[in-house]
DNA sequence: GCAGCTTAGTGTATTTAGTACACTAAAAGC
DNA sequence: GCTTTTAGTGTACTAAATACACTAAGCTGC
């Protein structure tokens, strides 16, 4: 019997990661979800997540974490806030840091191999209830890239490889929470430099077609203004 | 024998805090250090934390830790940042929460119980070697105070309960790293309206005596910009 | 007691950044 | 070819940030 094969001189807690993915769908913010498979809250919603391997360091223990439920790979995670109240797991003292990330509205395939009834994206605004204090995580989440809107490149993540400039105004907006003007939005995102022209147009109806541009650096987002 | 009571069925990490306190002294920016007493970097420098108690909220093992090692009470702490590098410590895995608060430059009385011996306090510009990942700690620390002084009102958290503007015009000076226009700083700072006269002045040498400020909210400072 | 030194305290003009706002361009549908 | 729909563009105004220089008050030393 190998139960209980770990043993130390002090009492430990167990450490998790969690991680909150936002996209864009449907003109709404999204995070991702998961169907919990077993206690506490078995068949709630909660982020993705689990715990930090014990020679793992905490951001690829949210990489893997975040591969192996939802099959998603190769984003960008920042770190959030460490949450660790003592009852916030019923089990046992559980310490989780949290990480969040941006992918692309044509990268959200939750693809092969996902289980399409154990994921699932919902509408930050209209979240179902969510397992331990993981509503306290999105909603920081949600602050901080509220907050990062208006001082950095972050909304840009966003955005797949080739997009039009309306399309960047509406993922805007959406966080946001409200309209923005037309010329003033692109005079800002003309002032970061960091887009340019395809040559490239997208027809999309009975008007005129919409100039795709694309991110000269699209990894290094997140310049400062 | 006692020595390895605590078992669990999955290896689990320790958690520690770390704190960072920061406050001005002899017009420069400087951190409180601890010497550690024992294994591993007996004799180091180190910033004061410890680990985290089974049943103890993170803020609150941090101020507890504070409050043994340095004898600091009562200061506003803010997390900054987990660290989590599998080889940080070499005893074993180590995962630390790392706080940082300002203290006023008349509350820093390492005062009756510290041995003197043990405990300094650190010009942030010339740190001596600092044990595990210290150093980066304080770095991420300073990069964090020195963003927040442009968007909110951190700094008034430096100053003790009366003070005069060209004080606190050094303490900004200070964090900023260069000299600002003493008319443009005391009118964003009257914008911020959180401070006001007491009436009294301070005489300080051969000259015109300046008069004194106190916060109108010492505790809800942050406000931001 | 006044001349000289030192820091405290004050306002305005200029520049820059942000905001408000309305028309023309291009394609598709009829 | 006319209507509809979204794309794309510039300027005038307002607010915020910056640059800049003198007077006020107390102390010191003669």
């Amino acid at each position: 019997m190998h139960q209980f094969q770990y043993q130390y001189e002090y009492p430990h807690p167990a450490v998790s990661t969690d991680i909150v993915i936002f996209t864009i769908q449907d003109e709404q913010l999204k995070v991702l979800l998961i169907r919990r498979l077993s206690e506490p809250f078995k068949d709630g919603w909660a982020l993705p997540g689990g715990f930090v391997g014990i020679d793992e360091d905490l951001e690829q223990a949210a990489l893997r974490e975040l591969q192996e439920e939802t099959g998603i790979t190769g984003v960008y995670l920042e770190q959030l806030y460490t949450f660790g109240r003592p009852e916030r797991d019923p089990r046992e003292r559980v310490i989780t840091v949290a990480y969040y990330s941006l992918v692309p509205i044509d990268r959200l395939s939750l693809g092969a191999g996902s289980d399409a009834r154990a994921l699932g994206w919902f509408d930050c605004e209209a979240l179902p209830e969510l397992a331990f204090d993981h509503q306290k995580i999105v909603s920081k989440a949600k602050q901080r890239l509220t907050a990062k809107l208006d001082y950095s490149t972050i909304a840009l993540q966003f955005m797949p490889s080739k997009f039009t400039l309306s399309e960047l105004q509406r993922v805007y907006e959406i966080i946001h929470g409200g309209p923005l003007d037309k010329r003033n939005f692109r005079k800002r995102i003309q002032a970061y430099d960091c887009m340019e022209d395809t040559g490239e147009v997208r027809r999309n109806g009975s008007h005129r077609p919409a100039r795709l541009y694309t991110l000269k650096s699209p990894g290094q987002v997140e310049i400062v203004k």
